[in-house]
DNA sequence: CCTAGAAAGATATGA
DNA sequence: TCATATCTTTCTAGG
């Protein structure tokens, strides 16, 4: 997965080749990250209140949101030292975090944007670190398996588990699943109507799990 | 607009007296505070390392984000100190920010969750406030939330997570299993031998699928 | 959330 | 085919 960095964030060069996050250099317009359609903006404690002063965090904030689903506003840096040299007050610097996670544009159709508080450029190396991993193995949203805790595990509970797998199953629906069709293969096999006529399972679940169930991934 | 608080949350009680924040006591279910049908939940640091090492701050993360369209995961406390006390490393808690604000339901259609850090309680209260009274003026613009446009969770992921939940199967193999059969069914009806040949099945793993699909508990 | 290490199993080799 | 050694992956426990 390819990870951009605007030529200007060249402090941040060598802390991504110590930690070893691979990332390609260029000219970027609207962020100084971008991670898989995923924009970051870095800014230190005494940027964020300076643009905040001036007005200028608005555009910025509006900019990210404008071009990005997603994007996050790292701000680095000790809050309370950073307003101590500052003019704002702690009060508006608390102000604009509620400003920024509320804003969107008139169609609402526009990006969240996350304003993440790191205090450290280490800290956000990591975060960066972080995220290029998530992103990178996809991990940011499967689902967790809530796997059995005991040691002696059954067929029956490992059977369930499999079928707890599939979105819109949890435990219930699960042991219903299995008393109607009585093994995962018979499950798998099963007609759409099959799998509506189980109670608790309605047309669009069942619909989902039919189509996971057939769906082609390729394969040799 | 009505401001409803927790019963649990007394210590907060005298502060939002103190600073003039309106509100109602009530026993909410899902969050410490509903305003306007956003919810938010505060945790001390402490709190939150705890959570985040027995798993349990991702059960009130998807509860948040399932109740609400938007909500705020405030963390209360200096992070550095939290982190000395703790057995979490600052690696998982950057982590668990990246983490915490890509979760979603596997449509993508639940609600954000942004994680905000405030140092004490009175930043808290502050931000309740000023959450209040951009709630309150409407100068934003905050509904509809944005849905995510791609599923955050591709058909993929999920059928590698079905895969996944077999014994002794995990991300590589399931890999290489969806790889070679291509679907979750062909997998499922796929012979002992064919199981077999999937590199890094051998046929210990394998014998153990097998039996795991085909094996009967009853059915009608 | 991460990390480390044990445990289990896969694969390669040689007889 | 089996025994052995080495390597990979899974999975659990601990932080």
């Amino acid at each position: 997965m390819k990870f951009f960095v605007d030529y200007r964030e060249s402090v941040i060069f060598p802390l991504l080749d110590k930690y070893g996050v691979p990332y390609e250099v260029r000219n970027l317009e609207v962020a100084d990250y971008i991670i898989d359609g995923i924009g970051i903006e870095r800014k230190t404690i005494t940027d964020y209140l300076n643009s905040l002063m001036t007005g200028r965090l608005n555009n910025q904030l509006y900019n990210l949101s404008y071009n990005f689903d997603l994007s996050y506003l790292c701000v680095v840096g000790y809050i309370s030292e950073g307003l101590i040299y500052s003019k704002i007050s702690r009060k508006a610097y608390i102000s604009s975090l509620v400003g920024s996670s509320l804003k969107r544009a008139n169609d609402g159709k526009m990006g969240q944007v996350v304003t993440v508080n790191l205090e450290t450029d280490y800290d956000f190396v990591f975060f960066l670190k972080a995220l290029h991993k998530k992103l990178s193995e996809g991990d940011t949203v499967r689902l967790p398996i809530r796997r059995v805790k005991k040691k002696v595990v059954t067929d029956y509970e490992l059977a369930k588990t499999v079928i707890m797998a599939f979105p819109g199953v949890s435990e219930i629906r699960a042991e219903k699943i299995l008393k109607k069709f009585g093994s995962i293969k018979k499950f798998i096999n099963a007609s759409l109507e099959d799998l509506k006529s189980v109670e608790g399972i309605g047309k669009v679940t069942a619909q989902k799990i039919f189509e996971l169930i057939n769906k082609n991934f390729g394969g040799d």
